[in-house]
DNA sequence: CCCTGATTCGC
DNA sequence: GCGAATCAGG
């Protein structure tokens, strides 16, 4: 290798751009390029002017939210916030942020991106594994998903979406290469 | 505890 | 310009 990777290149920059655009998470560009952690990652798709990805509009939606000051690293920006425009049409629907059912059970075999990887009986499922069922019930080969759960929800980042939205077709996979 | 992106600021 | 540290949140 004549570079080692850890510059941004125009082909490293172009494939950020489209891994970013296409909805990849930071760390999972950062794995795809090499050499480069979540927060380089983060931090040139900012430099970019390319961060909010390609959602409807959330102007000042969660960029609003966050912190105005308080980096306590060493005081010296006033940080100004510009007003901020109010959204004008982003209708995410308040649809049900609740669960479609409280005890989810006889779920058919919700889709094909589930990792069956990590599919365990109540026997092993821990409190940060994703609880949602798999198969029937009654019967003996009854699996939980299994995998790692969102803290604080019942279930993994996959079927936190289908069960807390009625249709949430986001594709991606879990193809980190750590260590 | 795992992860996400956002932000700040020393380099 | 770069990215670690930090933050807020799911």
């Amino acid at each position: 290798m004549i570079d080692a990777g850890a510059t941004w290149t125009d082909e490293r920059v172009e494939l950020l751009k489209k891994l970013w655009t296409d909805g990849l998470s930071a760390s999972q560009i950062a794995a795809e390029l090499g050499n480069v952690t979540r927060n380089a990652v983060i931090g040139k798709v900012h430099r970019l002017g390319l961060s909010g990805r390609a959602k409807d509009a959330r102007p000042a939606a969660s960029a609003a939210a966050a912190r105005p000051r308080k980096a306590t690293r060493a005081p010296s920006a006033p940080a100004p916030l510009p007003p901020q425009p109010h959204n004008n049409n982003v209708v995410i629907a308040p649809i049900a942020l609740q669960p479609v059912a409280a005890e989810p059970q006889v779920y058919v075999e919700d889709d094909l991106a589930v990792p069956v990887s990590e599919r365990v009986t109540i026997m092993d499922l821990r409190e940060s594994m994703c609880r949602w069922p798999m198969g029937d019930p009654t019967k003996p080969e009854f699996r939980f998903c299994g995998a790692r759960s969102i803290t604080g929800l019942p279930y993994c980042t996959h079927h936190a979406r289908v069960a807390y939205q009625p249709v949430a077709d986001r594709k991606r996979d879990r193809k980190l290469a750590r260590a």
